[in-house]
Parts: structure tokens; C-alpha cells; sequence
DNA sequence: GCCCTGTCATACCCGGCGGGTATCACCGCG
DNA sequence: CGCGGTGATACCCGCCGGGTATGACAGGGC
């Protein structure tokens, strides 16, 4: 009556995400029919609209909307129950499992400080093995959400700690990288708004949340990507100072004051009672 | 094979709470034999030991403790997506429902800043209504996790605000409530330390995460049973600053510059998408 | 206007599995 | 040694989740 199985929830969030009962059966491997018939029963149970059957397609009322949100992190919970239980399955004790951690970090972010957290926690006495996972940014809560992650190294104001606990590690700047002959790669520092009014050098654009903003600048993918096309003069962006690390020779930074200064965190699941995981907060609060 | 049903989650909780057969089967309107079935294959599809079946009862693993915690989160996750599809389910428009919402406050705890709140959110344009929900402190985060509630003043240190967004909204200090006619309460302040050793008057106690822990003064329950105890000289109370406004004439208040400051948040779920809650925390942030 | 196509809904059947009852195996205890 | 109380096993049944076949209906091309 008022409980739902993870099943419905999988049917449903295949509906909501093709809009289309034929592609989101084969999705879920089975025959239209039933999956019709489930989502109607749904709806009768919680009694609500969820979608709107166009005899062209389907649309999701507002309640589906939310349905859609609450039933994908209602599955990440599901999800996260069966990894870390299994991983729990080992050797452990009383109180949490003392395994492996699975670190999830943005490829090349922060390179210095991981080095340094690691080496620490590698020192600690009854240190755990700590497997480190390379994603992308926006990879990093969803790993975290869905327990294919323990434990993520994030930063603000590109991630979102919303639903972590976390620990701030460091702060720093972020600089200007500009082709290395251009007349301000000299200054001394640049703010924000000349650098988005460079003529001729167009800001390039990362994707947020999946999609990117319109703009004249090229669109980024990956770091190589950028590095390359800043040394060929065609664009400059705005990045955290330890960004220097991976710097070409044709490469110039420049200080942006004015830029939101970028905070590192060390974040997890917020009720996570990971005794292992305690330790590499502990030890993380103290570098 | 890698997806749990939430009937599965609700089974283990049950048998993890009770750790007894025969009471999870009834707690859950059932016989015990499909209950024991239900769990052996949960621990076969899992590839885990998540009980300890002694002869004399049944005892958690440590895989089994994780379990615990995790079906927990996702049974609360499941009960929200229900709670707030249907309440969705009414007026809403495209993106995020417009109905209204529920704050979860802790039984007269911030009550002037609730006052302004209120008022300030009620003369918006196209401002919802808003249903107070008063509990105990505790319970605000069950109710917030579970979809009962959409929003709520919580107080740190007390509260956790692990796993939601939040916007700070007061920060206050503390004051000791020693009876009126104390020698101590003619004192300008009073220092933590002073407070906890005052002879013949224990500190008061009150419960953390369902329990209190070991001390010479008594447990407290509630607000009424506090303020009486400490007009009879039994007992002794750090609270915030605001508590000024439901002492008696029997009272006296003494600021604690070293007690931790109290900060009251107004706290959600950290992926809310709900319009009419992003208007109530536009409000809040201009108070 | 016609039919064809693509959509979701309906009708009907079947097998598996979730749940019930009866019983067992085992241990502690008086 | 029998008794009570534990969880496990054996067996049966009815329901419901899933499949196939088909219907209803709207839009588009000719």
C-alpha cells in the first residue's frame, strides 16, 4: 500500500528516462505489456499521475518529475546497500568493516596533495589499503551515492557536497593559463573579467551537470584537450593554482585574485560508520 | 542478482532489529519459516554471512551491521519517494512541485526566529503554505530522510547536518539556568568548567542518539520537566541565548562565553529540487 | 479518404515464487 | 530425560509478474 519495490522504482525510472514504453521494456529486457500494466498499477497505488500519454509519446507530470528524482536516489541507496555490504563481507570486526577504501578522485586533481594523504595513511599503524579510482567530476557523487566509492576528493565550487559529510583539506587560488607569447601571460595579476574579454582568446567552456553553456569558446573534454588548444593560442581558462603541475613549456599563469578560491575536500557518505574510513579522516584533518 | 527488493531490505531489518525469528515474523504480519528462507537467500544471492545463528538466538556480523545501516537509508529513501510523489501529486507545475510544505522544528526551540520566518515567507508573492511539525530533535532527521517533513530548523552542535543542504541563519551563545536565588547567579558569566562543578547542583542530562550518558544529574525528558527541576535547586542547564523567552521568575541566566555557540540552519534534503522550498530559502537567507 | 505505421492498452495464459502449515533438529534446562 | 523454544526443512498452493496476441487510436503519406 505504501511501500514500493525497487523493482517499480527500476520500471518506472526507465520510463520516465526514455519516454517510451517500447525502447524502456527492451531496456529493462522485457515485453511492453507488463511494464505498461506495472506503471499503471503504480499509479493506482500512490494514487497519482505520473505521466501524460500523448498518443505520440509520453510526458511526465510534476509528480513524476519527482518520482523520477526520489526513485533514482532511492535505487543509489539499494545499490550502495549491496556494495558495501559485500565489501563488509570480509574480514572485519565488530562496529564496521576494516577492508579496502575505494578513493574516487577527477583524473590528475590535486595530484600533490593525494600523494601526500596517501603516504600519510599509508603510515598509520593498521592502515587499510586504499584503492584509488580515477573519474570524472561529475562521476565522483554518483560513485560516492551509489557505494562504488567510500570516500571522494572533492572541490568546491565545482562539486557539490550536498548529502556528504566532508572535511575541507585546502584552499587555493586559481590562475589564468595563457599561451606563453601572449601580451598578458607579463602581468602580474589579471581579473576575472579581463580574462573573459581577452580578444581573440575565448574562454573555454567545461560541461556542467552534462551539458554546456552557450559560448564562443571551444568545448572541453578533457585536460590534454585544453593544454593543447591553450598552447596553439586558441583559447585560456581559469584553473586552481596546482594546475601548474601539469603545465607546458608553452604554457603561462597568471594570477586571478578576483577568481573564487578553490577548496579541496575529503567526502563521504554522510552515515557511513566506516571504522577504516574514520582513520583516513583522522588522518587527513592532520596533514 | 545484483538488485535488492525493498520487501528483501525490510525482512533484514526486521530479523537485524529483533534478532529473533519468530518476532521479525510477526512484527512483519507473517510466518517464520518464509522469513528464514527470505533471509538464507538474501545471504546467497549476497555471497555474505549476515547473521550469526547461535542456537540461543541470532547475532549480527559485522557484513550484517553494514547491511543494517544501508537498508535503513534505503528503506527511508523508498518511504520519501512515496511521501513526496504524492504529495506532489496535487497543484504543481513543471520542475518542482508548489504545494505545501512541512517544517520540521524542534518543539519551541528558535521560536522568535520561526515567528520572523513565517511572516517574512507569508508576505512573498505566491508564497505556499507551510505546515509546522513539531517533534523532538532527534526525530528531525528521521523525518527529513524519510519524506515527512521538507525542511527544518536544526541546531548544531546538536543536530547533524550530515546528508543535507542547509543555510545558516543565527548564531547565538549560551547562558547557564541556575535557580534565582543561587549565589553564582548574581555572577557576570560563568565558565563552562564552573558550571560543571557547582556542589550540590549536577549538571542536567539529556538524551544523545536515544540514550544519556552516565552523570550524577538527572535525565531529562522535556522542556517543562527542565525548567521545573531547576526552580527547585535540583539541577543546572546550558542552553542557547534564546531560551531566555520560556524561563520563569525562578530562574536566572548566566552567559557561558566558552559554551560552543549554537547555530540554528534551515536544513533539507540535499537533492531537493522543489521550487516552492528554493522561495522559502531565498527568504530565510535575507532574514 | 485510404491505409499503413507507430504508439500504448487490453485480454488471456502460464510458471515461478512468495507465503502458509506441519514438522524436524538441536540445545539448554529443570 | 522429557520439555520448551530456537531456527531449518519439506511440501503445497494461489497469486502475480511476465509472455504472446491483439485492439484502439492518432498522424502522415499518397
Amino acid at each position: 500500500m505504501d511501500t514500493l519495490e525497487t523493482r517499480e522504482l527500476r520500471y518506472f525510472v526507465a520510463v520516465a528516462e526514455e519516454l517510451h514504453f517500447g525502447r524502456a521494456a527492451e531496456r529493462l529486457g522485457m515485453a511492453q505489456p507488463p511494464l505498461s500494466r506495472a506503471i499503471q498499477q503504480l499509479e493506482r497505488r500512490l494514487r497519482v499521475c505520473l505521466l501524460e500519454r500523448n498518443r505520440r509519446g509520453v510526458r511526465l507530470t510534476g509528480a513524476g518529475e519527482v518520482l523520477l528524482q526520489e526513485a533514482r536516489a532511492a535505487l543509489d541507496a539499494a545499490a550502495a546497500a549491496v556494495r558495501r555490504t559485500r565489501r563488509a563481507g570480509g574480514a572485519d570486526g565488530p562496529g564496521g568493516p576494516r577492508g579496502r577504501l575505494v578513493l574516487a578522485v577527477k583524473a590528475a586533481a590535486s595530484h600533490e596533495l593525494l600523494r601526500k594523504l596517501l603516504d600519510a595513511y599509508a603510515a598509520e599503524p593498521d592502515s587499510a589499503e586504499i584503492e584509488v579510482l580515477p573519474c570524472g567530476i561529475r562521476e565522483q557523487e554518483e560513485l560516492l551515492r551509489d557505494g562504488r566509492a567510500d570516500v571522494a576528493l572533492m572541490h568546491t565550487p565545482w562539486n557539490s557536497l550536498a548529502g556528504f559529510d566532508s572535511e575541507a583539506l585546502a584552499a587555493e587560488g586559481q590562475v589564468a593559463v595563457l599561451p606563453a607569447g601572449h601580451p598578458l601571460a607579463a602581468r602580474e595579476t589579471l581579473s576575472l573579467a579581463e580574462v573573459r574579454d581577452i580578444p581573440g582568446l575565448p574562454l573555454a567552456r567545461w560541461p556542467t551537470r552534462g551539458s554546456y553553456v552557450p559560448g564562443p569558446g571551444p568545448e572541453i573534454h578533457n585536460q590534454t584537450q585544453l593544454a593543447q588548444l591553450i598552447a596553439l593560442g586558441r583559447t585560456v581558462a581559469v584553473v586552481p593554482e596546482s594546475a601548474r603541475s601539469w603545465l607546458w613549456a608553452e604554457h603561462a599563469a597568471v594570477p586571478v585574485p578576483d577568481a573564487p578560491p578553490v577548496v579541496t575536500h575529503l567526502a563521504w557518505p554522510a552515515h557511513s560508520r566506516s571504522l577504516t574510513l574514520a582513520g583516513l579522516v583522522r588522518t587527513a584533518a592532520r596533514l
